[in-house]
DNA sequence: TATGAATGAGCATTCATTCAT
DNA sequence: GATGAATGAATGCTCATTCAT
């Protein structure tokens, strides 16, 4: 028994318009353009969802709907402060490079166009940061890491990840150095510069 | 003596361009805009510059020479491979959050736009790395720093400042947090990090 | 006992249609925007009519026997054909204003769209207009009036009424003028225009 | 020698849009239409014309130049007062009738699109009745005429002439009223319902 | 040098209508 | 009876680009 094509399409739809967001940039994808290539008329597009913009804030809630439920799947099954901060990091930067379309226009939209989508669901893209918070604090807690302020230390570790990510997804690295290694020695030194200095090795 | 105006029509647009860049982002920038902006017709655009694409390039180069500039200044006026490091990482990241037009277009495209610029023009850009490198390797000479691939490390910290402005430019970064003191805490973080154990104050 | 829901859906659709009519004007009413209003499906309205002329069509039918219920109350309780004509006028003229989205359809559409109504249906149109017929011919048996063509007469008296209600629907009466005081003059006008000189006071 | 094309095709969009107006009534007119009949693209309508109400401004705009044109010929033309009023009001007539696409858009639009229209320049369709007024003034003064409200009376001449005319115009009047000759009637009862009574004929 | 005129393809969006269920 | 889904054509408008002058 086949789904319901009326989930179906809309499915298609928000598939489609995924898949040519990679490769064109999201003002570069038109209605038409997913129209044609998902193989229904213009108006099919218009009826599932009210306007362009309304059919990419749909895609930006998916994205952040499947990020944050990597990274709580992550954070649970990590009791330790320090790796849990590595792991949710990790998966932070994971999540971007394997899915480009989502992180796109998830965090690399011009503030133009995201001044259109209504503040209030970006504060979700937070729950994300709030667990390296948590882990920070954490951390600082049980003394293994030195942390004057969670906030601050928090945006500045999304900075560096998020550098990592954009930086691979618009092929910007230089091609002698390999994406794995770089991503492990940035986690390394995320949380290495913040251990407490009681707790290294001489 | 008035300069010839062939030249300073050719600066305005420019300049007019760079002007529209920064409130409108790229895409939603005509060449029409332009002109009507400049006091110029359309046709006056396309005889200082073949496209649309080349006019953006123009500003690209323009952006690199003046990022290389400040930071040539910058590298020569510090000895210290440490200090020179912090400084030229805090000019980067202070020429990106003074010129948003310039960044946008060189660090920030759509990696769709990006390959229509000639890519040996982009290699360029590293000249500017290029200059952290120098700092981590002669670091590492004096045995101040502890650096094990200068190149990935160099790419490193470009994802860590590159992830800064880019955030900072798409205001995205959470405002309780204050730049100006996250940064300093971050070009700190950039040099200690990678300090010699031996050089570190116990 | 409810009415059937079958003639409540009708009843709505056509009330929001006019209701929706006086704001936008026909062309800018929209199958849709009436369904959307009323609370049903476009695919329920096309139960109800053939298509969106006919959806007009009954809305013009429904103000024709609107209007000449009016009129023929009024004419039944006026037996002096001065009287008669001036009161027959004057309901006229209030009909229209109390009833743009009505009047609109019924006398102010492009004759392009008026070509698709079937002609047979817009004879009934005449019966208000015999109304003024008759009180003419009759004032004129009765020596009260004077009348060479009634037929042309007729459609004089209309147009003046005509031009009256759409003006003062299409807002372009000068606001220094009162409404009501110009009708007044007007219906007065109507019929001393029209009486015989014997029957005026000298 | 030809005229400048440049002026020829700005005329022939004008004079096209025209055309297609009586046929169709404005809002089934589109820009693709006028530029299909013209033989030139969308865009060249759109570098004469800043957009679709602008270029119906235009035509306004020329319409009321015309008619007051008009007018004030006939208006030099005649010192009576008395004979002037007839005539000014037979030129209105005549030229609503002689240019439907003219009057529709200055007389007949939807106040809905007609508000799109700067106010300020709607205010020259009131020269055109200034000379109504001026008349009916002017034949007081003469004792020739017995005019209350001159104000009033013009709003009300301006209803009798438009019901006319757009009766006229989207072919309502009965066909077998001869429509010169109830024009001749009715402006005959214009001034003659007005005339001062002493100056009357027992 | 610089411009005004023109183009054709493209855009987001809306529409009246149809029809299987 | 009523609906949800779909269509295809149309709408007003903007764009990068060209080219004769």
């Amino acid at each position: 028994m086949a789904f319901s094509p009326k989930i179906d399409i809309r499915r298609k739809i928000l598939d489609t318009a995924r898949q040519l967001l990679v490769e064109k940039g999201i003002t570069n994808v038109s209605i038409r353009m997913i129209a044609s290539k998902v193989g229904c008329s213009v108006g099919t597009i218009y009826f599932y969802f009210e306007n362009k913009d309304s059919l990419v804030h749909s895609l930006i809630e998916e994205g952040f709907e499947k990020l944050i439920g990597i990274q709580e799947d992550v954070a649970a099954t990590n009791q330790d402060p320090c790796t849990r901060l590595k792991e949710v990091c990790r998966y932070y930067i994971q999540f971007g490079i394997d899915n480009p379309e989502y992180y796109e226009i998830m965090f690399m939209l011009h503030s133009d166009r995201m001044s259109r989508y209504p503040a209030e669901k970006y504060r979700r893209a937070f729950k994300s940061l709030g667990m390296v918070t948590k882990a920070l604090v954490e951390g600082r807690e049980q003394g293994d890491l030195m942390v004057k302020d969670a906030d601050m230390e928090t945006q500045l570790i999304w900075c560096h990840m998020h550098g990592i990510v954009s930086l691979i997804l618009s092929k910007r690295i230089h091609r002698s150095v390999d994406h794995t290694k770089m991503i492990e020695l940035a986690l390394e030194q995320i949380v290495e510069t913040r251990r407490h200095p009681d707790m290294k090795v001489s």
